[in-house]
DNA sequence: AGCACA
């Protein structure tokens, strides 16, 4: 298998990255890109020299993450292919948010108590750390996907630089749309179709520009009642 | 190619 035999996680992890790219606008793209997918815990980039052009991105759900390594695979992206695998280990806010989470000072020590167990302690705050914590305060709820988002195992339509748009109120003016969308890189035109109210279809320059406008207006009501809901057209 | 989180 090409990409290797790394079992399911809800941390994928990225490489053929284009290096250029500042960590900060990569981190945000990544972000724009992937959200599409489920909820993002957090992205993570460093441009040291053995870790740049590589990131992760951790997601609330594991299913998120397989249609990120399906539908994202070889994704140009600042014009380099992404190549997508799940991550070899669990993201540390994973852990965090698991209970699991253990501070890489205190690992060692972790360690050597465990070897020295025949002291036979009383319980102390290791102890403590390895039943995990019971409130789930961190982050709240797992919520739902919001609505116009495919559910966790439904396949997510490819990327487009042509987005869908739906539940317009019928008074929308595609000039409206353009004050909306205008304000994103790479926007090219608007089309409304007269004949069907409610929807319309808006280019960008390429995927990555669309994913991102995406990102940004998903949701948004022109109306109190219309909260546009945003998918990549069709190809 | 390269699997981290300070």
């Amino acid at each position: 298998m090409l990409s290797g035999d790394i079992p399911p996680n809800q941390t994928i992890y990225i490489k053929n990255l284009n290096e250029k790219v500042k960590k900060e606008e990569l981190k945000r793209s990544l972000y724009a890109l992937f959200s599409q997918y489920g909820r993002i815990l957090d992205v993570v980039a460093l441009k040291t020299s053995k870790l740049r052009g590589q990131a992760w991105v951790a997601f609330s759900e594991v299913t998120a993450a397989s249609n990120a390594v399906r539908q994202m695979q070889n994704f140009p992206f600042y014009d380099k292919p992404m190549r997508i695998q799940y991550a070899k280990t669990k993201s540390d806010c994973v852990a965090k948010a698991d209970g699991t989470y253990i501070p890489r000072e205190k690992k060692k020590k972790q360690e050597e108590k465990a070897e020295r167990k025949r002291k036979a302690e009383a319980p102390n705050s290791a102890a403590a750390a390895a039943n995990g914590r019971a409130d789930h305060s961190n982050g709240g709820p797992a919520a739902p996907f919001q609505q116009g988002k495919p559910g966790a195992q439904e396949a997510a339509a490819a990327p487009n630089n042509i987005l869908f748009i739906q539940n317009l109120p019928h008074e929308t003016t595609s000039m409206m749309l353009q004050m909306l969308f205008q304000q994103y890189p790479g926007f090219r035109e608007v089309r409304m179709i007269e004949a069907k109210p409610g929807i319309a279809f808006v280019e960008f320059g390429d995927e990555v520009q669309s994913s991102i406008a995406m990102q940004a207006l998903q949701g948004f009501k022109i109306t109190p009642q219309n909260p546009m809901v945003i998918t990549y057209a069709k190809k």
